[in-house]
RNA sequence: GGGCAGGUUCCAGAGCGGCCAAAUGGGGCGGACUGUAAAUCCGCUGACUACGUCUUCAUAGGUUCGAAUCCUAUCCUGCCCA
């Protein structure tokens, strides 16, 4: 199955160049995907790029991982209603080497392969381009008015926050990326996600006017779930791929929380796995969806690809701990060490011993230890029987606690909602 | 530079002298149900030493027994004109 015939079946694909498929079918071709450097780790949003990437190499095609130290300090305005602040330099160049540290881990960089991924950075071409020159060289290719009729910058110019001339230039900056790429390493592709489709044009555009030659592009949908809300994001925040900020469990639980409808996309989104079997999955979990047979493997799938098989073996045998019912009497017979490594991931806390010794009432214990932002909300949620301690729901706002609810002597697993947070006591 | 409209609690958006910690919707959080899903239903959503008290309606002053609501100045945003 040639690439994109595989993109095709795996839902990634939302609209391509004509001549795209014929040019990927020529030759080994040179593709390019942008990354912005807002933040010092990539989140599952990127996924989606990068898995694009892994594609094309698998297709024999030579990926170009692009991280943007020059858009990065412009600001994409596409389809965003207000313009977003700017970042400074330092935590740019942070943000940059993060992910690139990242991206090293899924794409094949070895060098003796004809088709080996290359790192590229837009601010190595972009420091050295006066204002200038830029205008004169190359807006002079592009009209305003051609700028101005993309689909993704009409809500600001529509809006009512206004647009800067900064952010205005953005897609003649990322334009001249995929130019220079074109002449400096024969780049002929671009990708990304459909809201790039504007910018990514642009590209071609400038490399058909500037340089009389012709450059191709696709784009794949963004990720949307079913009910419409954003992708990626859950109660705690974007899920990252560092396991630092987001820890292996809990990147697993993202993926197992996954609702049916969404999972049979996801499924093929998100894994290598091929058609048939895919195919096969997913009736066997329409007969039977209670068993969540997708969203099991689903998660298991990805987070062995960023995690690794360990992680992902800790991550199952964490989540039948905390999930499975009646496990209180369980939980007292966990070992100490059992205890911490079953809680990594969850939020740990910190209380004097000496306050469990005199006894302290819920309440205080959890606007003190911060799981709770005041008293109020701690007692709001106690009251409305969201709270328990070691699996046991809190009666009332005037329980104590003390030494003896500890477990070995030393935590307190307690419990808002559905999520846990271990205090300990020292 | 001129004219106009406006800045309200997480967001949108009411309120235009006391009945306002501030309608309504969304979001969030919790509960029931359940498949760690969806849908549905219910409760909560400024803080505290909690049947009361305190701090909030861009900022700083002022009028008033009393202001988110009136006045003055300042800052910010958008639209229109130059």
């Amino acid at each position: 199955m040639n690439l994109i015939d595989e993109l095709r079946w795996r839902g990634m694909l939302q609209d391509m160049m004509p001549g795209t498929e014929e040019q990927l079918k020529k030759e080994m071709t040179t593709a390019y995907i942008g990354f912005d450097p807002t933040a010092e780790s990539l989140h599952i949003g990127s996924l989606v790029p990068i898995l694009l990437l892994v594609h094309l190499q698998k297709a024999g095609h030579k990926p170009l991982a692009l991280v943007g130290g020059a858009t990065g300090m412009v600001g994409d305005p596409s389809f965003k209603a207000e313009e977003r602040k700017m970042l400074d330099l330092d935590t740019l160049q942070k943000n940059v080497a993060g992910i690139k540290a990242q991206l090293e881990r899924f794409l094949d960089f070895d060098a003796a392969k004809p088709n080996a991924a290359e790192m590229v950075n837009n601010f190595d071409w972009f420091q050295h381009i006066t204002f200038l020159d830029f205008i004169r060289d190359t807006g002079k290719h592009i009209t305003v008015n051609y700028m101005m009729a993309k689909d993704s910058v009409k809500k600001r110019i529509e809006g009512d926050n206004g647009m800067s001339f900064t952010e205005f230039t953005y897609q003649l900056i990322q334009g001249y990326d995929f130019y220079h790429l074109y002449t400096a390493k024969n780049c002929k592709l671009q990708m990304g996600g459909s809201d790039q489709w504007g910018n990514i044009v642009t590209g071609t555009e400038l490399i058909r006017r500037k340089a009389r030659g012709e450059a191709f592009a696709f784009t794949c949908p963004l990720i949307k779930k079913a009910d419409g809300t954003k992708f990626g994001k859950t109660e705690q925040g974007t899920v990252w791929l560092d396991p630092k900020r987001t820890s292996p469990y809990a990147f697993y639980q993202f993926w197992l929380r996954t609702t049916d409808v969404d999972a049979e996309s996801y499924i093929k989104i998100f894994t290598f796995m091929e058609q048939p079997e895919v195919e096969a999955l997913i009736e066997e979990h329409r007969k039977d969806p209670g068993q969540r047979l997708l969203q099991k493997r689903l998660a298991k799938e990805v987070t062995v690809f960023i995690h690794g098989e360990e992680n992902y073996n800790f991550a199952v045998e964490a989540a039948s701990i905390l999930y499975n019912k009646n496990t209180a009497e369980l939980l007292l017979s966990l070992s100490e060490s059992d205890l911490i490594d079953v809680m990594d991931g969850v939020p740990q806390f910190e209380v004097p011993r000496t306050d469990l010794e005199a006894g302290k009432d819920i309440v205080s214990l959890l606007a003190e230890t911060g799981i709770f932002p005041s008293k109020s909300e701690a007692r709001k949620t106690v009251q409305g029987g969201g709270v328990s301690v070691n699996k046991i729901k809190v009666p009332g706002i005037d329980m104590i606690v003390n030494t003896s609810s500890l477990l070995r002597d030393k935590y307190i697993l307690l419990q808002k909602g559905k999520s846990y947070f271990l205090v300990k006591a020292v």
